[in-house]
DNA sequence: CTGAAAGCGCTTACAG
DNA sequence: CTGAAAGCGCTTACAG
């Protein structure tokens, strides 16, 4: 026999006015209720231990001080990588702020080890008074749904969609790359490399940008190069073949791996080749060098995206700025010198 | 203005049937609705995009497929330590399992720095259909008056209360810590000490009751030393005084600094002195060696938890287990071997 | 086989 | 200031 909750009915009962009254005690301003009449009902709830019934609440008023969390991998992965616990630390010390307990949804289907956002798992979101999505294998099509009809969500990382105005705190990557190449110009660099996935994913397109607009305003020549598939020696022919003298690294995972390459075919980091990390890898970088590049506030970033959420939730209005863009800290780190003086000045006719 | 969604009205109007129909349509047999009638809702369902609203589905049915999680520190700390983490790597596998989500009480009053289990956090408990309780801090007090009148729940780890009888999912220290003692008593030691904390902690407790019935069965001596203030130095002291040649250590993380100062004073591990950890520390031992002990089973012990809560919460009789305690798998290691010869046979005389 | 009704536990106009 | 009532969107006996 399952201990029967305690509902507002009881405390009605207890302290001799409707139930009805209750709910004006819990909700209304203070001087709804008389304070003999409020007394008494305060004093009923404490001794009975009762709590609302958040599903009551939600389905009588809509909101219920429970956020979700919406992740496309599992939070806490059996594997070395923990891709989300640097945002939750965040989110949850602003949960524990805002005073908002988190769903985290566990139940959602999964296709291809990967969650769906549809569904039962698109209905189940409705619980919450708002949502917080993280990862990076979102189907735009699910957001673009969910924008239109869903709660209100934010994206923990800059996403955009084609027609719609998706709410999200990201990371300023563009800033922060340039702010990189501008720190390879000063050293003298003029033929700076960028090396990383050619993928729409914005984060990684955002740090193309970074770069592109960075190199046209130095006007320095730009040179790209997709990661996918080439092997480390593959890379640092590139680098040999188009005489670069500093790289650009938007796979920061490979760091370490691309400098022993380098440093087996004579070039030395930095001595003969700068090179920067955009952004820290997940796991950190087995490497006896300190790395120059720029810090993901990925800890701020899910706490502001909570901060955001609950404005959203708050003011339902469109007025809210729906985006915000963190900075990145630069690190001075140690891979980035000046370059080495070139052999023949003038070029090498 | 939130876009209003399809209800089972909706449907029932379309349909040209009532609104209990289309329930029983969704739940019930199929049987239960005749097949043209049937045939008309699910057309309408399917025109209509109609899905259920959750939240009054969880109103009307008593319950909401909603597990909460309670711990008595963040589940994600800013610091190194990351206790809660293989034990929620198990629930959240098992919560996908059974399709149920997770609640995380980040609304929770916190005092010194924990999380309490009473007033309003206590009530919000009862939101879930049931609750996973992890930590070390938990309050002995709080617990009982759960037990009572609260929700099921499930402690992660082995809980005993005075008068209650609190289901538990834990790891079996007594004998782990015996299969340790075993291993010793096999390479041939016979002055073998525990040192730990003597603290009433269950954790604590077991291996310390798993140490003295090993040695009593075994009818050798025990030696007991409080680890709580002794430098390594001491501790050190402590073997050679006591002529030890075997050392189980209940505090794991203060495993490789004892094995430091014993080299100090000369002794090797396991040459002259055979150490083993109980349980793995939470931080991996920076370690040149393999140690001998034994490994916690934490994510069977998060899925079990949860596994055993959800029958708790389906059969909500007296008639299930409501103990589970899972076998340690012990660690080979090279810590422990035989002890170094007595320099006179027959006692030193 | 199907509908009308009560109820889940709340919130919130609406009367007094 | 307070109560009676309607309603949120469902489920589930209970009658027909």
């Amino acid at each position: 026999m399952p201990p029967a909750r305690v509902t507002q009915a009881d405390v009605a009962r207890m302290a001799g006015v409707s139930q009805a009254t209750v709910s004006l005690v819990l909700n209304a301003e203070p001087d709804r209720v008389g304070p003999a009449t409020r007394q008494r009902v305060l004093e009923a709830i404490g001794e009975s231990g009762y709590a609302a019934n958040p599903v009551a609440q939600s389905l009588a008023r809509g909101r219920n001080s429970m956020i979700g969390v919406f992740t496309y991998e599992p939070v806490f992965p059996h594997g070395g990588g923990d891709f989300y616990r640097p945002f939750l630390i965040g989110i949850e010390a602003e949960a524990e702020r805002q005073g908002s307990d988190l769903l985290l949804f566990t139940s959602a289907e999964v296709v291809d080890g990967k969650r769906r956002l549809s569904g039962r798992s698109r209905a189940r979101l409705v619980i919450t008074d708002g949502c917080l999505l993280l990862g990076r294998t979102e189907d735009k099509g699910e957001l673009a749904h969910l924008l239109e009809d869903g709660p209100p969500f934010v994206f923990v990382g800059r996403r955009r969609l084609p027609g719609g105005d998706l709410p999200y705190v990201g990371a300023d990557y563009i800033r922060a790359t340039g702010d990189v190449v501008r720190l390879f110009l000063e050293h003298g660099h003029e033929r700076i490399g960028f090396l990383g996935e050619m993928d729409a994913r914005e984060s990684l397109r955002d740090r193309l940008d970074g770069y592109r607009v960075a190199m046209r305003a130095a006007e320095m020549p730009t040179s790209e190069f997709d990661a996918a598939g080439r092997t480390p020696d593959e890379i640092v022919e590139l680098v040999v073949g188009n005489r670069l003298t500093g790289l650009l690294l938007a796979e920061s995972h490979r760091a370490e791996e691309i400098r022993s390459a380098a440093a087996a075919r004579g070039l030395d980091v930095p001595r003969d080749l700068s090179m920067a990390v955009l952004g820290q890898p997940e796991i950190p970088l087995d490497t006896p060098l300190a790395w120059t590049g720029f810090r993901i506030p990925r800890e701020e970033m899910g706490a502001q995206a909570l901060a955001l959420l609950v404005e959203l939730i708050e003011t339902r209005t469109k007025q809210t700025e729906r985006h915000r863009l963190l900075p990145c800290l630069i690190e001075a780190g140690e891979t980035v010198t000046a370059p080495p003086a070139r052999s023949a000045p003038g070029g090498d006719t």
